[in-house]
Parts: structure tokens; C-alpha cells; sequence
RNA sequence: GGUCCGUUCGUCUAGGGGUUAGGACACGUCCCUUUCACGGAUGAAACACGGGUUCGAUUCCCGUACGGACUACCA
């Protein structure tokens, strides 16, 4: 019988949570709720130099807002608690103790200044400074250093290291659920920082330990992280436990040239990359989010998870639930995906005109009464990207136009469409039932009479009536304008069209 | 520089030893609509290159090129 699958998300709280990072709690998510897993959140805060108030916050609101909450960890709780590895301190030394003792690791007093100098060194001999096998012997560390030598040290309050001893020649292979195999030689690792001299793990050491206590079977994390898998594999080994199933996601690409998506090129695009509107606490700059920008979450999931993963069919449009069930970490792309940010508003789209008429109505136009806000919601759903669009569009829908396009008026304004306008100017008021309908066969009957043809006319009364050549449909919106406010517009613009 | 990973239309991608290489976004055209948008139809648009294996390679293998990630007492 298998393990029951465990997934985690384990992101740094060192600001506002990246949108590749939320693709990866995605993944995380789907996969748990596809296998019936459990979905854990655990913040890796080990570098207290890059803390970042409010970023833990942060990170929980943004799964809430797109629905994808784990199941165990921050914000919820669960068996292995604390889920903050900063309150895991104390657990990481004994476990790099573990690794002392059994000779997988050392202690290492050399400064972060002499170990930039022997970088310095080997650049300018144009090679690359490792701290492994070939050099641990020469450097300040208890390998190379009497037992004597090493507790003087130690006992003399002495910052140090603790070091993983990688061995020399060996062969690291995994398979990797996106990859398949991947083979990496021990020399080309060296030999990483378990415990930072402030007695704090680094990122290997402690998400090796907590992954293995918290009992996670798939490690699913951004390809960043592909270069270190083998270090990690070798932690495990050291410890004599069982690795996880490993799953390398590709990187979310800049939607120009090559690179990765960073929060400058999402500027230079007009786009945001985070989540939710985030300020920094330092700087107090303002980034926008897609939640603030418009963005409804069920399109942002849909267009996340189909960056980097298809279900194979042609099917475009998921909601949370259908990704859950179509979901497999086989059907994941290795190669990077640009990030496209027309293909975001496109689902934003679809799933805007999904959503409720009356809900949109209240939320967005409140200060309508409920009826004419729907009629307004009706009126421009298929014409806006974002729901707050409403606002605007309703804003300038209800404002007297003072310009009137002018490409229209120069090519329509003659004899005949003057002549039209002032027809309809004329026997508008007289009708009764002032609904899009009747409008429009009133305005057909009466043309008629007058011997006009509707199309040399229709065009100039829409710029009359809204000030632009194009627009929702003109008769539904003399209904919402109303009889009286359409023969202002109408009277004004004549007036105006008249003086040219 | 070194290690690792990758490469199908502009973009996201399907496919996979023999296909008219499929879909979506964006773009063009047409239809619908007396406008525009939506919707529908349609068009243009891709297997990075060179070798090998094979009757046959875009698909498998090897190189090359290009791109990316990593190369911290950051994650």
C-alpha cells in the first residue's frame, strides 16, 4: 500500500508572493485534491535578513482569493507544528548534529570575507572557487584542523559553518517527474552550508528535514530549484531516508526577448505579477495586483494552470474543480512558458460574462437603482475586459457629449442626415411607449414618411446622441437615456452640428 | 567560465517514425449587427540547424547553435 500523498508550498516571506509561485501552489493544490491528498503550507523564514513584515499575510490571502487554501500548515494548523521554520531552529541543529557525528558533515570557521577572497582568486584565474573535496583540505575546517584545534575554536565563541561533506566521485540520480532521470557528478556539487553561523539552517538543510518529518512524498517546485535536487538527494542519503517524488516546474517566462518574469518587465508591460495589490512596507511603493487590476480568480487559475500544463483535449475553459480531475504532473511541459498577458484578459473575458448580471450590477454600479445597473450590466458585459469597467463605461453613457467624432460628422453630416435629425427632433416627443422596440419602428415610420432612408441618418443620430460613431445598441440606449434626455442631446447636438 | 535543463505558428500548446502537423490568444477577411463589440466562418502563420539510425524522421540518437536556471552563511 502507498503513502498517502502529501504536497506543500513552501514560499519565503520576503514580500509580495510571485505569480510563479502561486502556479506552484496551483500545482500543489491540484495534484492534493486530484489524489486525495493533503495540501500543506509551510514558510521557509530562515533568512531573518530578508524578513519582510506582512509578506506571510500576504502569501495566505492570496491562496484565499483564488481559492486554493491548504489543507494543513499556516493558517490552518496541523500534526507538525510549529509550520514556520524560523520556530524550527532548534530542530535543524540536532538533525546537523546527527550529520556531524556520523562524519556527513563538518564544521567550517572560515570567514564569508576569506571565502570571497578565494573567489576572487580563482576569477582571475579564470576558473570558479568550489568548497569541496579538492579544497576542504586547505580551507579552515575541522577536516583539516586537529581536535584540538577545532574545541579552542569552539569554546572561543568562534562563528562557524556546518558543511555538507559531499563525497568526491559519485553519481547523483534522480528521476524527476517532469524530466525523467537526471544524473549530476559530485564534483560539480560542492559542499553547501547546512547551518549558518547564526545558528539558523539554510534552505537545503531545513526543507530536506522538514519534507521528510512532514511525511511529503512530491516535492513540485519552481526549475530554480533543478540544480540543487542532487544536494538535496544526497541530504537524504546522508540521513538514510527516502527522498520524495520530485517534480521541477518550468519557469514563467518575460513576454519579450528571453528571461525570467520579473516584476519590471511585468511593469513595462502593464501588467501586474502578484496577486494582490502589495505594498512595500520598506519603500511603501505601491505594486498593482490582478486582483485589483480586475482580474476574477477563476480565470486567473484557468490561465495559470494552462502555463506550463494542457490537458491534451481541446478544451479551454476549467474551472477549479475540472482542473482537479484533469490534472496529472505527466502532462506538465518542460519548456519555460512567456507570459502572455493578452491570453489573461481573454479568460478574464469568458469568465466575466459568466458571472451573475445581478451580482455585477450590485457590486459594481451601486449607486444605481438595482433594475437600470442591470440594464447597464446587459448593455456593456461583452464590451469590457474587467468588471470595474462598468463604472466608466456607465459614467461616460450618462455624461452629455461635448465632442462629437468628427471623422463621422464630416462624412454624415448633410442635407439629408440634417433633415432626418430634425424630423426625429420633431416627432420624437410625441411618442408615447418609450421602449427600444417601438422606438425603433417610430424612427423607421416616421423617416419613411418623410422620404429619408434610416441608414443615411442612423449613424449621425448615434454621434448626436452619444458623441461616438460606434457604441451598444443605439435604440436600447435611448430607452436607458430616456425620451426627455435623448431630445436634449438631440437639440444640442443640431445646435452644434448646425454652427460648423 | 562550469554544471544542469530546455527548443513545434508572434505567444500558449496538441501530436508523434508515414498527418493536408491540430487547437487557443493575437492578427487579416467575410457573415451577423443599419455602428462597434460579442458570436460564427475563414485566412496567413511553426517542427532551430547539421549529421546518424531507418524504406521513411518534425518525432529516436549524437553533435552544433540558441535560450534559460543555478553557481551565497538567499530562498
Amino acid at each position: 500500500m502507498s503513502k498517502k500523498l502529501r504536497v506543500r508550498f513552501a514560499p519565503s516571506p520576503t514580500g509580495a508572493l510571485h505569480i510563479g509561485g502561486v502556479r506552484t501552489a496551483l500545482y500543489n493544490y491540484l495534484l492534493a485534491h486530484k489524489l486525495g491528498g493533503t495540501f500543506i503550507l509551510r514558510i521557509e523564514d530562515t533568512d531573518q535578513t530578508r524578513f519582510v513584515e506582512g509578506a506571510e499575510n500576504y502569501i495566505l490571502d492570496s491562496l484565499k482569493w483564488l481559492g486554493i487554501m491548504p489543507d494543513e500548515g499556516i493558517g490552518v494548523g496541523g500534526p507538525h507544528e510549529p509550520y514556520r521554520q524560523s520556530e524550527r531552529k532548534d530542530l535543524y541543529k540536532v538533525y546537523a548534529d546527527e550529520l556531524i557525528n556520523s562524519g556527513k558533515a563538518y564544521y567550517a570557521f572560515d570567514t564569508s570575507e576569506e571565502l570571497d577572497a578565494m573567489r576572487a582568486i580563482y576569477e582571475s584565474k579564470g576558473s570558479a572557487f568550489q568548497y569541496n573535496a579538492l579544497t576542504r583540505v586547505k580551507l579552515k575546517n575541522s577536516l583539516s584542523m586537529s581536535e584540538q584545534e577545532i574545541s579552542d575554536l569552539i569554546a572561543s565563541g568562534m562563528p562557524y559553518v556546518i558543511r555538507l561533506k559531499v563525497p568526491a566521485k559519485a553519481e547523483i540520480r534522480f528521476q524527476d517527474s517532469i524530466r525523467d532521470w537526471v544524473h549530476v557528478h559530485t564534483s560539480s556539487i560542492d559542499d553547501k552550508v547546512l547551518m549558518k553561523s547564526d545558528g539558523m539552517p539554510t534552505y537545503h538543510l531545513a526543507n530536506v528535514v522538514d519534507d521528510h518529518i512532514m511525511e511529503i512524498t512530491h516535492v513540485i517546485r519552481g526549475e530554480e530549484w533543478l540544480p540543487s535536487a542532487p544536494l538535496h538527494i544526497l541530504l537524504y542519503q546522508a540521513f538514510g531516508w527516502q527522498p520524495p517524488q520530485f517534480a521541477h516546474l518550468p519557469l514563467l517566462l518575460k513576454p519579450e526577448g528571453n528571461g525570467k518574469l520579473s516584476k519590471r518587465d511585468a511593469d513595462l508591460g502593464g501588467f501586474p505579477v502578484f496577486p494582490l495589490e502589495w505594498k512595500d512596507p520598506q519603500t511603501g511603493a505601491i505594486s498593482k495586483g490582478f486582483k485589483q487590476e480586475g482580474y476574477l480568480p477563476a480565470a486567473m487559475i484557468n490561465f495559470l494552470a494552462f502555463l506550463g500544463w494542457n490537458p491534451g483535449t481541446e478544451q479551454e475553459l476549467f474551472s477549479l474543480d475540472e482542473l482537479i480531475s484533469a490534472f496529472s504532473l505527466e502532462r506538465i511541459n518542460k519548456a519555460g512558458a512567456k507570459f502572455d498577458v493578452n491570453k489573461a484578459k481573454w479568460f478574464n473575458e469568458q469568465y466575466l460574462k459568466l458571472q451573475d448580471v445581478s451580482s455585477l450590477a450590485t457590486q459594481y454600479l451601486p449607486d444605481l437603482p438595482k433594475k437600470e445597473a442591470e440594464s447597464f450590466v446587459h448593455l456593456f458585459l461583452d464590451r469590457i475586459t474587467f468588471p470595474q469597467e462598468l463604472g466608466e463605461k456607465v459614467k461616460d453613457f450618462t455624461e452629455l457629449p461635448t465632442i462629437y467624432e468628427e471623422a463621422v460628422v464630416l462624412n454624415k453630416w448633410n442635407e439629408e442626415s440634417q433633415k432626418g435629425l430634425q424630423v426625429l427632433k420633431e416627432s420624437l416627443p410625441a411618442l408615447e411607449l418609450w421602449e427600444a422596440d417601438s422606438i425603433k419602428s417610430f424612427i423607421h415610420i416616421k423617416l419613411e414618411e418623410a422620404g429619408i432612408k434610416m441608414g443615411k441618418v442612423m449613424q449621425m443620430l448615434r454621434v448626436a446622441l452619444s458623441g461616438n460613431g460606434a457604441g451598444p445598441d443605439l435604440m436600447i440606449s435611448m430607452e436607458l437615456w430616456g425620451k426627455e434626455q435623448v431630445l436634449l442631446r438631440l437639440n444640442h447636438a443640431i445646435a452644434a452640428f448646425n454652427k460648423r
